[in-house]
Parts: C-alpha cells; sequence; structure tokens
DNA sequence: GTGAAAGCGCTAACAA
DNA sequence: TTGTTAGCGCTTTCAC
C-alpha cells in the first residue's frame, strides 16, 4: 500500500478533471479519443495503479472470491484451489484462501475475515458439521464444494460434489471381479461422504452377492492417526484379501504401513485418484474425481449467484472416472 | 459484497456516534465499557461486519500480502504457499495467490492485479529473468524467494533461499560413496538455480577426483517436455550409473520413464524431497528444502520491511538436510 | 468519554 | 465530451 499517486495526480498533470481520467482509464466509450491517449501516456509514465479497493467500495463489489479449505496441502483440495483459481481469474476475479485445518474455531475465523475483506461470494469446503453458515454468512453468495453443510440447511445452498455412490460401486466391483471375496473398508471421517461411499460399497457386495461384515468396515480419525492400525487390523488379522481406502489421505496411511506387513496377495482401492499411485508397485484401483470440473462448475455457479441472487439453490453431481491400474 | 449494514446503522441502533462505535469495536482504551458492551451487543445482533476495504482505504494498509509462484500444483511450492498463509495469517495477514505457469504475462498482469488491490507486499518467485521489478513494483516492498529476479537488480531486494551448492554437493557426494562412478545430470531450467547446482555437482565430482564429461551434463526444458528422453540418453546411451535431478519435476519426468528401461543397476539423487518417494521401490537421495523455515523467513523479512522500508536488503540463505534413503 | 467533520481514492449522477 | 458534486464505510483529528 505505497502507490501514493492517484487519480487526482494524473487529472492535474493532464489538466483535466478526475472524472474524465476514471472515465478514460475505463474505457468509457464516451471520451474523445485524443484525451483518453493523453491521459493513459501521462498515466504511465506516472506509474499509475487504480486503487482497487477504493473502487470496490464505491461499485459496491470485490471483485474477489474466498475460498475455505482443510488443507491445501492435500492434493485434492491443491488440485481444486487450481482448478478455482483458474476460472476466476478468467473472470477478473481473484481468490483468498484460507486452511482450516478442519478446524471449526479456523474456518469461522476464515469466513469472518473475507467478509470484512467484502469478498463477493464464497467456495467452502466445510469442516463444519455443525455451523450455523445461513448465520454466518448472511446475504453473502456460497456455494459448498464435495463437503456438504448441515442435513437441514443443506438446501439453502448450491453444492457440487463427484458421485460417492457409483464411483466406490465401480471401484470395489473391479476388485471382485479380480478376485477379491473380503473387502475391508477404511471410511472417510466426513460424514455425509462416508454415508455416501459406504452405501456404494454395499450395492457392490449385495451385485456380487457378498455379504457385508461389520467387523471389516472401520473409519477414519479425521487426522488419519488410527489409519495404519487398522490397516494392520483389515489385512492380518481380518484377513481380508483386499482393502478400500475412502479417501487419498486414508490411502497415504495404509501405504505408510504396508512394508511391515509383508503382504504379497491383496488388492488395494481407493477414492481420488494421486499421479504418484502410477510409479508404486502395488496397482491401486481408484476412482478420479473430475476435480478440474469440480471447480470450474462451482465458480460459475457463483458468479452466476453473485449476478443474480434469485437463482434455485441447486446441487451438482459430477461423475466420477474409474482407473484400473492392473 | 452484500454486508448492506454499517457502522452507521449501529450507531443509530446505540444512539451514539460512528466515532464511538468504530472506537469501541477496535478496542479503543478510551472508551467507557458499558458503551463498549452495548455497542458490542448490538453489533452483534445486527450481525455486523465491518467493512475491511473501507478501513483499508482510511488506514492506507490492507493487510494483505501477495504471492506470485509459477504453479501450486507444484509440490514445493504447495508447502511454500501453505507456510506463507500460516505465518501470515499469524500476523493478521491474508495471502493473494496468482499462478504464472512460468509466463511472463501472467506474472505481469498478477503483479498489476496485486498492487491495484493494495497488497501491502509481494513474495516473488520470479518467473521472469528479463523482468524490470524495480518499474513494475514501485515502492511495493517485495522479498524473493527460490527463484531470484535478474543480476542486475538483485541487491534491491530481499532474497531467501535454500543453499544449492551444499545440498547437491551432499547428494552426488552420497552417490559417490555408494558406488556412482558415471552421474548424469538433468539440471533446472532456472538459471540462476541451475549454476549454483551445477557447481555443487562439480564440486563433489572433484573432491572425488571424477572428472566432469560434458556429455553428461544436460539441462530441461521449463515444462519437462524433454525429461523422459534425456533420462535414457543418460542412463542407457551414456551409460551413467547414477542420475541427478535438479528438481522435484524433473525427477517425476525421470519415474516416468524408468519402468521402460528395465535396469537394474543405478541410483537416483534429487533436489527437492518428496513424501512419495518413501512408498517407491527405488530409493532416492534428496535434499529437503526447509520449506517451511523459507516461508516464515520471507514473510518476517517482508513484514519487518513493510513496517520499516529503510532496512538494507538482504540474503537469507538456508542450509538443505540431506536424506541419504537406502 | 463522546461527537462533528474531514477525507482516504474512486465512480456515478447530473449539469453544462 | 467534460466538469462538479456527492458519497461508498471507515478512522481520526479536534473540539467539547
Amino acid at each position: 500500500m505505497s502507490t501514493n499517486i492517484t487519480i487526482k495526480d494524473v487529472a492535474q498533470q493532464a489538466g483535466v478533471s478526475e472524472a474524465t481520467v476514471s472515465r478514460a482509464l475505463n474505457n468509457s466509450p464516451q471520451v474523445k479519443q485524443a484525451t483518453r491517449l493523453k491521459i493513459q501516456t501521462i498515466a504511465d509514465r506516472l506509474g499509475y495503479h487504480p486503487n482497487g479497493l477504493a473502487r470496490s467500495i464505491r461499485v459496491q463489489r470485490s471483485h474477489t472470491l474466498g475460498m475455505i479449505i482443510p488443507d491445501i496441502l492435500n492434493g485434492f483440495f491443491t488440485q481444486l484451489s487450481r482448478a478455482i483459481e483458474d476460472v476466476a481469474s478468467q473472470a477478473g476475479y481473484d481468490v483468498l484462501i484460507v486452511n482450516t485445518d478442519e478446524h471449526l474455531k479456523k474456518e469461522a475465523k476464515g469466513i469472518n475475515l473475507m467478509l470484512e475483506k467484502q469478498v463477493d461470494g464464497l467456495i467452502i469446503t466445510s469442516a463444519g458439521a455443525f455451523t450455523d453458515y445461513p448465520k454466518m454468512l448472511g446475504h453473502t453468495p456460497a456455494v459448498f464444494v464435495d463437503r456438504m453443510p448441515p442435513a437441514n440447511i443443506v438446501s439453502q445452498y448450491d453444492r457440487v460434489l463427484v458421485d460417492n455412490i457409483q464411483g466406490t460401486q465401480d471401484i470395489i466391483d473391479c476388485l471382485i471381479k479380480r478376485g477379491a471375496q473380503r473387502i475391508g473398508i477404511i471410511n472417510s471421517a466426513v460424514s455425509a461422504t462416508a454415508t455416501e461411499r459406504l452405501q456404494g460399497y454395499h450395492r457392490a457386495l449385495a451385485a456380487a452377492n457378498l455379504s457385508p461384515d461389520p467387523d471389516i468396515e472401520v473409519t477414519a480419525r479425521t487426522d488419519g492417526s488410527n489409519v495404519p492400525q487398522m490397516t494392520r487390523q483389515l489385512l492380518v488379522n481380518q484377513k481380508c484379501d483386499a482393502l478400500f481406502a475412502a479417501d487419498n489421505t486414508i490411502m497415504t496411511g495404509v501405504l505408510t504401513k504396508l512394508p511391515d506387513l509383508h503382504l504379497t496377495h491383496f488388492q488395494l482401492g481407493a477414492f481420488d485418484d494421486n499421479e504418484w499411485f502410477n510409479f508404486l508397485p502395488q496397482p491401486i484401483v481408484t476412482a478420479k474425481q473430475p476435480i478440474a470440473e469440480l471447480g470450474r462448475v462451482a465458480v460459475e455457479r457463483l458468479l452466476a449467484r453473485v449476478a443474480n441472487d434469485q437463482l434455485p439453490t441447486q446441487e451438482f453431481r459430477l461423475p466420477a472416472e474409474i482407473i484400473p491400474r492392473s
């Protein structure tokens, strides 16, 4: 915040009014070509940069979007943020990012910060199943991606997410076709997601006439700390011949534990793909989320809602692509 | 930008002046406890959020930092951005990120955008060896991380980066100790970095009385497209018994090619560590950058300069840690 | 301890 | 085609 040269300086130098400078620099059609040129030259010479904050406050629009994610180090959110930034910047918006680490307080603080920064809209991957979003957000448009808000208010917001049931079903299906008979699942800590993925798991079992076993259906902690131990439990104690990890952080936990186990015959499946899986000795069947698409749809919908807050809310459900890897 | 309730509304409801509300909400000591309480209650009830833009424009400080990076999908920058966000947010700043894809135009556009958004300072990992930063940046403080600005202006800015020479030397050293006699290098496309890493490479060779061979010193394209072919060239045609990749994207390219080559005895080294390397069948010796430290130092220095623009510019050189992996 | 008034840099009526 | 004026929401003297 050190650009001390303002529209007034340009106006004085050019011998015109501030209004004319503003018009010229904003390409208003109603300014004489000669004037515009002179003004532009002078602005360049002075190294003038318009003060976007002043403009925003005046036009009541910041051209900034806020994005709330658990952790950008998680590959899914890295890719999502990139996609969102790309689409947003194409539309003349930039993006403010806050990492919550699944922490409700951090999320609340982040949202507040963004509201103060007057973001035009918010893209949220929720950490808080119990957060009162309508109260927090006020009239600021928001779309939820991947993680849904609490069930009682979910219909008040636009949502963009993957088809968890189908994606999971395809993976389990593939594992079964390749001979798996007893497939353990380490499910996500995110409840809405977990419910759907478990459902896909059960559907695939049913379709193959395999009966589910509660003993081999477990749920990871949010921080993933219990995943290695569960891996052992399922693959060794419970003698599973395949293991399904419900997201990429869970799979990372599984991979950490594997070498200790000295197993030879078992299969692996995971929701969320990862380019590094290609380099691993053990093939992993995955459901690859259309992350770029998720981001694109989310931003487009958000901007549409910014332009028209009367839009009915909607859920966008995108298909996951199975990557068999054999 | 939909918060239509302002300080004025709170003032009216509370029966005080706007000034008093402002003071109360900013914890000015000179406002009566009772007044402050009443104001805070009313502000809460109304769901009042201060307009940060208006404040910024008034106090001439945005409490926002800008960050220019090539691509957040590159693990190094993912981690760097996280570190920077953490330190910045701790200090009450948030950060705006722009990806340049090593594109000069995108970088210029991004910097302009940030100047318009009135960022208090900029953290830059430069794409442009030929960019005229002093002209672009004006008086906005900037610190360069990892990628340095052009040599003729480098001393005008603070810089934070790793000890490339030592890091590389340690890796090559380790490879030699383990028996390597002919170590190929695929160097970085970033010239300043490449120069230093090559120097470390040569030093290690010299220390072991191995003579360098220009035929096995090659440089990757910025987009890494020629890396797979170079991998084959060095490991097969040139019969290298070890390969050093000068950064993590290069190593990814190497790994892509390896399976085709069906080689059994060779070693791998790389600058930049990656958690996924732990899961690979082939051990990789790396120099792990202190990324969190780089980010922390960069933000701290930047904020120090924001507070005092008379600070002499300085270079911060941090050590890399060798991860031998055998 | 509180209020009145000015002004940060900009844009948008309304005039000329 | 251009200038004048008002005001976006806030903080900060300067009074009282």
